[in-house]
DNA sequence: CGGTACATTTTGATCGTTCCAATCGCCCAC
DNA sequence: GTGGGCGATTGGAACGATCAAAATGTACCG
């Protein structure tokens, strides 16, 4: 072959050089790529013959440049690490899939100064919007210098610091954290038991506040006391809870229940109790939040809110297309149901 | 104010907005955002300030057409919500956005008609290189096919069906799969257990069979008798493995004692096991793979092998980065040690 | 035979950036 | 006074696609 269009050559293969090989205009074989019915039939099974043979990539960059759209959405996470948010992922990437979009992921591992840079890197992309979940301590104003009010911005699972400033009607889609709490609590209170304390997470993340507000809701409406030390703070990881455990027996009278700030902690404060040779399920009661794959499998299994993470993804995916489709509609405040999943870890009290 | 160029305008700003707006050439904005030193002190001020006042936002996409370079690589993995891939994403993303690169998220859920498409659509995007860790089945020739020689590839964790092609030199990173069985096979048999199943996994898989392999080497350096029927195949996850318990004692004799194939599958086992009122870690020994954070805090803590998912995650984008750097490098295949962590579902055959 | 309708294809400009070669002052030396 | 050198800046053509408008051809009709 004396031709200098070899497959597999070494520059990427073009338009342009697709229109050469078969002599037509790089419009026409635009065309035949979106499969417009303006072009005629011989010429498209002879580009479309010549795409296969040069082996022929679309540049979708080149065409978001020109049609000024774009085929992206930033996903940006406070821990992708954590399997609540793997979940997430997974159900956003398969509904941006299925619509025709590209996930650019984001990890700021709850630091506020990775998340801006995080984001000032992916905007760079264009994406086409945003899904964010804040980490800890995150601020509306820092959020709207960076992103601008150009970008759609899909908030998930937490509220930023600050309020939100008028100018970015971002979009929300949040737990029932407060409700979730609530039923916990209940639950525990339904059991018998009378002094329940709040463990782990920290006052300044908006879900924790939510869902402490739901314990103290259904705690007043029974008309039992909240003693002060029986709020422990804990990062949401096992290994801080775990830690954290023995600040709950410090003062008198110790609680015999605790609802936990989420299920890593729950599982950490449960070992913790191991350790001390207390039997979480028996001698003290443990909610979680969440439902992460190990809660059903824990020993002994654990109480806590579904909230089906990876239906979540979908969904906040879901809700980031339709405000793409309409840009003017007014910002939607999403809240997902949570369900009370009870298990072997929500006990009575002690006989004693 | 008469201006046009008011801050926050509708359209997206442009290099030629900000060079209009100081009366310089696009040109040398564009040198000015590259922190070229041809530019005077002066302008290079004025610009900056314009570049601030309309809040400009690069455009890589641009930038990268022009350039003929590409700012992304795509991560493809067969399970994302897996926590061991969950981490391992979180740690390919921290290097590569520690080196200017963004991640190209694709999770294919096991399926290789899922990984075409997703391989298809994500290279549309001209990633600058791809990591892989294929889906079961998934065969070289096939994704060969799809991604031709030109986008470098990094293979994680599987290798791919059907012998790799020569003409596509790809890179690999795998775990010492092998050896790792082996070591957890002769702790067992240190521990003085002899019926020794393996358990979970499909044939199909490479890491299975390497895994298997290494237990096969172990037994029969010990001079133990292998049973067929000490083989059992589940999918690898908790559920399945928990539902397959039972194949382990269907005929005699019985083992005492399991290699499995992850920790996914030990911890379904060991729920299975709870089931059957056998307990591990007294009545049966486990060990796992993987060493997943619910490893350490499940009941009994399994005994398994270490393979620092995020630090893989690092070492596959550093890996990658590499060849990068240097195209023409002969392909490498690197082999990550794992480490046994002996924890209590390990324990020596019951005295009977 | 000229005109009009229709189907198909092409030309050239454009998206936002970078690269190359050229230009513009300006000062200094011979 | 002219030429050279140097720092700073610039115009215009790329990159690979799309779009609008214009240009082909072909057929049909009075």
């Amino acid at each position: 072959m004396a031709t200098d269009s070899t497959p597999h050559a070494n520059r990427k293969v073009t338009l342009a050089d697709i229109a050469a090989g078969c002599d037509v205009s790089r419009a026409t074989v635009s065309l035949v790529l979106r499969g417009s019915p303006l072009v005629n039939k011989l010429t498209r099974a002879r580009v479309e013959e010549e795409l296969r043979r040069q082996g022929y990539v679309y540049n979708r960059a080149a065409a978001n440049l020109r049609r000024r759209t774009s085929s992206s959405i930033a996903l940006v996470l406070n821990d992708l690490a954590n399997p609540f948010f793997a979940e997430f992922a997974t159900g956003v990437d398969e509904a941006l899939g299925g619509a025709g979009y590209v996930t650019l992921l984001g990890s700021t591992g709850e630091s506020v100064a990775r998340e801006q840079a995080v984001l000032g890197s992916l905007l760079e992309h264009d994406p086409a919007g945003i899904i964010l979940s804040p980490a800890e301590g995150s601020a509306a104003a820092r959020v709207l210098a960076t992103v601008g009010t150009h970008t759609p911005l899909l908030l998930f699972n937490r509220e930023l610091a600050g309020e939100a400033p008028p100018e970015a009607p971002w979009d929300r889609l949040m737990l029932d954290n407060q409700r979730g709490a609530r039923l916990a609590t209940e639950h525990l209170i339904a059991l018998g038991q009378k002094r329940i304390a709040f463990f782990g997470g920290h006052q300044g993340s908006s879900s924790c506040q939510q869902r402490h507000a739901g314990y103290v809701e259904a705690m007043q409406a029974a008309g039992l006391p909240i003693e002060p030390h029986w709020r422990i703070e804990c990062a949401p990881n096992r290994v801080d809870a775990a830690a954290q455990c023995g600040a709950l027996f410090f003062d008198a009278p110790a609680p015999t229940a605790a609802v936990c700030y989420n299920d890593a902690v729950a599982l950490g404060l449960m070992l913790g109790l191991y350790q001390r040779g207390v039997q979480p399920g028996r001698d003290f009661a443990v909610t979680g939040f969440d439902d992460i794959a190990e809660a059903a499998l824990s020993a002994p299994p654990l109480t806590t809110l579904a909230s089906k993470p990876r239906a979540r993804g979908r969904q906040a995916a879901e809700l980031l297309l339709q405000r793409l489709r309409d840009p003017q509609a007014k910002p939607q405040r999403t809240v997902a149901p949570v369900q009370l999943v009870i298990r072997a870890s929500s006990c009575p009290p002690p006989a004693a």
